[in-house]
DNA sequence: TCCTTTCATAGACAGAGATCGATACAGTAT
DNA sequence: ATACTGTATCGATCTCTGTCTATGAAAGGA
């Protein structure tokens, strides 16, 4: 998991080369959906979620939480792993410091 | 401008409704562009920043560069003045600052 | 007045993304 | 082995978004 130093959008900011601006806008995509903020806020307070209280807690169709769950995983903020027949989720605490970092936090 | 009082993904995180989950989406879709990235990444440098600048940083068309300030107006993180014939964009800080808090700061 | 400059808007188009049903795959149980 | 359950992936569809050209509006200068 590698971090983002660059600062984006605060007072102490430096101008962003093109690779830099392409992660940020990544990450911050990956929070454009409000499906996925729910996903994250839901993380942020279990500490650990299984994909089928997912699946139940949200009105879609486990393919589509799967898919929102694929974006969170590529774009570094989730991780999960698989214990027997089931998947758990956690948060990237990392990832989401980084991010705020980025907001000059 | 209104403040989202609701926290997502730090530590101390509680349920988001639908709309919480909207207002927070949209705002970081602002943030999910490269190009809108750069633009709040040079505001944020130079306090501001006139439209011909920007027209002339970024080698896209000047109505491109115009759809993407609108779109970081209508999301609240930059607001503009007129002054004579040029536009000014300015970074509205505690719209950031509201931004770096729902990712725990 | 007419022309030029600066910015915003409208319309069109291509590419990306959200969603679903169908299907594949991996564990578990019978 | 067979059947069942929980996830992931595939393929299709529909909507959204980034980009462009063309045009409009407002201000200033000849």
């Amino acid at each position: 998991m590698k971090t983002l130093p660059v600062i984006c959008c605060g007072p102490a900011t430096e101008a962003l080369d093109p690779d830099a601006r392409e992660t940020l806008a990544a990450r911050f995509r990956a929070l454009s959906d409000p499906t996925r903020v729910a996903i994250v806020n839901r993380l942020a307070s279990t500490d650990e979620c299984c994909v089928c209280d997912l699946n139940a807690a949200f009105d879609l169709s486990q393919p589509t939480i799967s898919h929102h769950l694929k974006v969170l995983r590529d774009s570094g903020l989730v991780e999960s792993s698989r214990r027997g027949t089931w998947a758990y989720y956690r948060l990237v605490p990392d990832a989401v410091r980084d991010l705020r970092h980025t907001l000059g936090g």
